[in-house]
This record gives structure tokens, C-alpha cells and sequence, in this order.
DNA sequence: ACACAGAACGGAAGCGCTTCCATTCCCAAA
DNA sequence: TTTGGGAATGGAAGCGCTTCCGTTCTGTGT
């Protein structure tokens, strides 16, 4: 009884299956070198017991851990876990394990970096869309493995991403084509996030630039991420002399927001005013949400291969800098401007 | 160089620091027995050398991990984001790690409780949010760790939770207080999942017949979880001949299909349907869905304080099953029932 | 018949820590 | 002054594995 209480080690095993420890760890690995009947013995005897190699034990030995650490601001956000969901997918097929770190608020990641709770546990690290500081960049090279990022551009590492500035070109120039002049911005930024140049702001001026048409401070607005703010934002638009006849959105939860104050003002979507977003949320399809699609599984998916490929071969791989295609999807918040009254 | 290469051990910061590896240790670990200058000594060195303690090294020795291990399915939806986020960061805070296990697919489901990956790697495991089979408890066992539910009634595990039936009879006694009596009801099933009897669907029914309404099985309809399904769901229904006068949806995210199907038949909400859903989901405030709130947050802070009682003391909790409250939050989408023209 | 190359195998050393036990040291109590 | 006793400390053993090296055992070529 009291023996049966112990859970069993290698040892175990190889005694019970007659043959050394060597010989049952290479069988158990899966390794070669061990005859064909032995390796069928080891393992109806582990199986029979019930028992698995301890990775840690086994890691300690063979000087790795097994685990990727993964780095995300916000796991409750549609965008984040769905690249999260597909990033694990793909690194728990290849046998790998998972250890997750929130750096949503600004404590936590403060904390992260400072005392970079990842150290001597993962064999590598994914920092899933946000934008390392430098200083925090130098803390990452303590950890001394693979730095992979996904969905946002780090040339310093490898990475998977889209090109925000073609989606927002894509947003903005649908607005262009359907005749609009007036058209808005509502410029979404994350107050837990430093503030940096965006793609999405950038294709919006120099879009406006393209077609010629004379930039307006009134009509960019700025505010924190999230539905409501977006809502928000959409009444300081409206409030203005100047009423725009289309919205562009960075993010399609924003333009959900601001679609809600536009009806509540007893404007029409799109007949008085068209509206645009970023991402193709699920949330989009449900509000009839034209917007421009980004493949966030996709890039979830490239950024675990990088990983796979970087823990595989030592050198980096050939394709270091994965950029995945956007596409505007037309629904029904957008049409041709309205013809002055 | 050479040397600088190799990481340090122990051994070396307890050289460096002129004291046996013994005294570095409890000096590191913040254990007892360690006069205070020669604590700060041994600190100072580690930091010095920016050395960190192996955890895996640590755990194999002392016999225990560090870990905990999170199941959870459809890490991409709100509702198992905000949950996993809310036990990440209790965990992080207590310095445990965690290890994400994605189940949402009957596939990885089925890989999960059959392979157990999670052996000898963690110290508890967090089912979040989903109804463990006999089978799969079966399975569980062989972790030899203690198993928290988070999110989901499981009256076999320590969990915290919120009562479905009662947050069923809040949305749906609202409708009766509003005088509807022609409710319909969209319930949500998840296809990945199997069927079992939901306290949603049972609050329907003893509300009406509660308050004495008859009822009619074609005001019934069930699919699967999501928005689009809640749509289409909502298209049968406004096919039928009864028409309703409201819907009661088991989730926001149906609520909202349901509510895109209603506005595109060209019916007004609430004025011609009223419609309430389960979950306050962001989305909520937004489309101006009356809905019940059920505090996603702090079910995931008990589930995560449930395994730190249980890692703690090796007796159970006393208070094992933790249900928090939920509460109608009425919107714009319900109203008092049209007068029949 | 013999030699010899491989394959199969056993076991010791070592991965980086914790913990226990034995030892030393110091100070208060008598 | 002597004597316990507790605090501080060093170091060996052991956690459960991998891996290397030396040994044994085949089968093959001649």
C-alpha cells in the first residue's frame, strides 16, 4: 500500500520491465537504439502504471523546458484571444506547453519586465501585438531564448502581422471612392499602451492627401480603445459645425460605439452618414459593419511556425517577417455621400 | 568568456558569496535560518549577476511545480477571456504560473482527457467554464492534483459560479413584470459540447408557468452559441404564426443575431419586440440590450482563491461551492407590452 | 573456424536545486 | 567560570530524469 502511494519513477519502470534505465528512458524518448521488442515491453509496462516521464525532470537533464511563454495585453479582447487560441493550437500540436502572462495594465507590466517572471522557464517567448519598449526590449534578452512577435511590427524580432497602414488605406480609400470629402477619423490609442505612431492614422492623412482632398483637424478625434469611447468620440464629432458624411473607425468595436451615438442623434447609417471600421470583429457581421478584415488566427498560426522553426534549426529562418493580407468587406454601413439638401 | 557563457548555478552564487550552497539557498528562497548579513550578501551577488533561481530545478527538488494548469474552451470568446484573465492574474500575484490548456474543439477535447498533458506539470488544474463529463473526471484523477471549476456548477469540484436558473428567472420574470406573455425563447447550445440540462432553460419554463402563461413550443427555438446562429434562430421564430412580443435569449451574443433579424424584418425594439439576454457582454451596452449581469470577474478571482486555499492548507475550503450574484440591468431594449392593434 | 562491426544495453555521472543532519559558534543562565 | 541551547552554517544525499561510455551480444564475411 504504502509503496503504491509513491508515485513510480523511471526506475520503476525499468526494473518492472526488466532492463536498465537507459535503456527504459530511450524507449520511453521514443529514441533510437533500443530493439523493437524491449521498447514494446517499456511501454506496456508504463501504460499498465499509468505512467508518464516527468517533463521537468526530464527538461533539467536535456536543458530545456518544453514551454513557450506567451506575452498578451488583454486576454479578454476578441482580438487577443483569438490570436492567443490559435498560437496555442499550433504549439500544443508540436507538443509544447503554454505559460501565459498578462501585461494588460500598466502594474502588470511594469511588473513583467521588471522581474521577468518567464526567466528559466520557456525556451521561448511570443509578445503577442504590442509594441516592446526599448528598455523592456533590453530586459527580454535576459530571458536568453527566441523572441517571436505576433500581430504587431517589431523589426527587431521575427514576426506575423498585417500592414496597418494598407488597412487603413483599404478603410479609407472605400470612403474616397464612394465620393465622400468629409470624411472623419476616430483614432483609437491604448492608454495602458505607450503612445506610437500608427499605420491607421497615416493612411488616413496621406489617403485624404492622394485624392486631393484638404486635411481637417476638426474632423479627427482621439480616444481610448473600447466601444463606449468610441461612442463617445462619435459626439464630439457630432458636435462640431462641420458634420461629416463618413466615419472612419481604427477598430470595428470603436465604430460599434460610435454607430450607436450616430442613431441616437437620429441619424440614418449609412444614408446620413457612412462608417467604416478595422479588423472584422464578429461583432462587425451582427451591425451590418463594413469593414476591412484582418486574418488574426492566421497570424497567430505564423508566429507559432516561427517558433517551431526557431527552436528546430538555431538559425533563423529564411522568412523572418510574415505580413498577411488584409481585405475590406463591404456590409451595409457604407454607401455613396448623400447629396447635399 | 567561456565561463560567462555558462549559466550560473547556485553553487557559484554561494561561492562568489563565501558561503555553502545550504546558506544560499534559504538566503534566496527567504527561508529561515539565515542570519540577515549574510542574506543580503548572498542577494546581492545573485542580483549582481542577474541570477534567478531555476524553477524546474526548485520544483524537481521540492517536490512541487509552480504551475497551474487552465482548461478552458474558446479562449477567443469574451466571457472565457475575461474569466482566464481574472485567474491569471490572482495566480500571478500569488507567483504561480499557468498553463493553458484550449479545449474548444471536440478534437482537442478528446486529445486533452486522453493524454492528459498536463501530467506532472502542475500542482492544481482550473476547469473554466464547462461541464466535465463522468468520463473525463475519471481522467482528471490520474493528474493527482486538486481540480477547481470556475464559471460552471460542478458539484463534484470546489468552484464559484453564478446560479443560471435564478439569472434565467430574472430575464424572463422581467418580461412577465412587463406584461408579456407571448415570450419566446432562443436557447444556446454549444455544438462542441455535449447537451446537458441548462438552468437557463428551466428558469423559462417556471417562470411561465409560474405566472399561470401556457406554453407553446413554438415559441421555442434552440441553436447554436453565437451571434449569427442567434439570427438565424430568430429568423424561424418570426416565421411562425405566433408572433412574439418578446425574446428571451440565453446569452447576449444570441441576443444580438436575434436583435440584427428583428430590425431587418423592419419590426421596431422594443416597441413591437422586446428582447432580454444573459451576460452583460461589452457588446450590451452598446446595442442597448436589457440584459443580466453576472460578474465574470470575480468568479475567476474565487476560482483562482479556491486553489490557492487548496494549496495552502491540504484541507479543503470550507466554503467549496462560491455563488455570486447576478442582477437585471434593464436598457432600451424591453418595454411594456404593445397594445394588440 | 575466427575476427570484427554494430546494435543493444546497463549504469554512473550530472542537470540545479532543497533539505536534512551534523557541526560550529555565541550568549545567556547558573 | 562553566554549560546548555538555539541560531547559523556547510555539505551530502536525493529529486527524476538524460546521456555518455564501456560492455555484451549478435550476425556476417572469409
Amino acid at each position: 500500500m504504502a509503496a503504491s502511494q509513491r508515485n513510480l519513477t523511471i526506475a520503476d519502470i525499468a526494473r518492472l520491465a526488466g532492463v536498465g534505465v537507459g535503456t527504459a528512458s530511450r524507449a520511453l524518448n521514443n529514441a533510437p537504439g533500443v530493439a523493437a521488442a524491449t521498447r514494446k515491453r517499456v511501454l506496456a509496462v508504463a501504460d499498465q502504471h499509468a505512467y508518464v516521464i516527468s517533463p521537468d525532470a526530464s527538461g533539467l537533464a536535456a536543458g530545456r523546458t518544453g514551454r513557450i511563454g506567451l506575452v498578451v495585453p488583454h486576454i479578454d479582447r476578441w482580438f487577443f484571444g483569438t490570436m492567443v487560441g490559435a498560437i496555442v493550437s499550433v504549439l500544443r500540436a508540436a507538443g509544447l506547453d503554454v505559460l501565459l502572462y498578462d501585461v494588460g495594465d500598466l502594474d502588470d507590466r511594469r511588473e513583467f519586465f521588471e522581474h521577468l517572471p518567464a526567466r528559466k522557464k520557456v525556451d521561448a517567448v511570443v509578445v503577442v501585438a504590442f509594441p516592446v519598449e526599448e528598455a523592456e526590449r533590453q530586459r527580454l534578452t535576459l530571458l536568453g531564448v527566441h523572441i517571436v512577435a505576433a500581430g504587431g511590427q517589431h523589426a527587431v524580432y521575427p514576426h506575423a502581422c498585417i500592414d496597418d497602414y494598407l488597412a487603413g488605406r483599404q478603410a479609407v480609400d472605400h470612403l474616397i471612392s464612394l465620393g465622400h470629402r468629409a470624411i472623419a477619423m476616430i483614432e483609437a490609442v491604448d492608454p495602458e499602451q505607450p503612445v506610437r505612431p500608427s499605420g491607421r492614422t497615416a493612411a488616413y492623412h496621406r489617403a485624404l492627401a492622394d485624392a486631393g482632398i484638404a486635411p481637417d483637424p476638426h474632423l479627427v478625434v482621439t480616444t481610448n480603445w473600447g466601444g463606449v469611447n468610441g461612442a463617445e468620440a462619435m459626439a464630439r464629432l457630432l458636435s462640431q459645425s462641420r458634420r461629416p458624411t463618413a466615419v472612419y473607425a481604427h477598430s470595428d468595436e470603436v465604430a460599434a460605439g460610435a454607430m450607436r451615438t450616430i442613431r441616437r442623434t437620429g441619424l440614418r447609417i449609412p444614408e446620413d452618414i457612412s462608417i467604416v471600421g478595422i479588423d472584422d470583429h464578429p461583432m462587425a457581421e451582427l451591425l451590418d459593419l463594413t469593414t476591412v478584415h484582418q486574418p488574426v488566427d492566421e497570424q497567430g498560426r505564423a508566429a507559432a511556425g516561427l517558433v517551431l522553426d526557431l527552436l528546430r534549426n538555431d538559425t533563423p529562418p529564411v522568412d523572418q517577417a510574415i505580413t498577411l493580407p488584409t481585405h475590406l468587406v463591404v456590409r451595409r454601413s457604407t454607401t455613396s455621400v448623400p447629396p447635399i439638401p
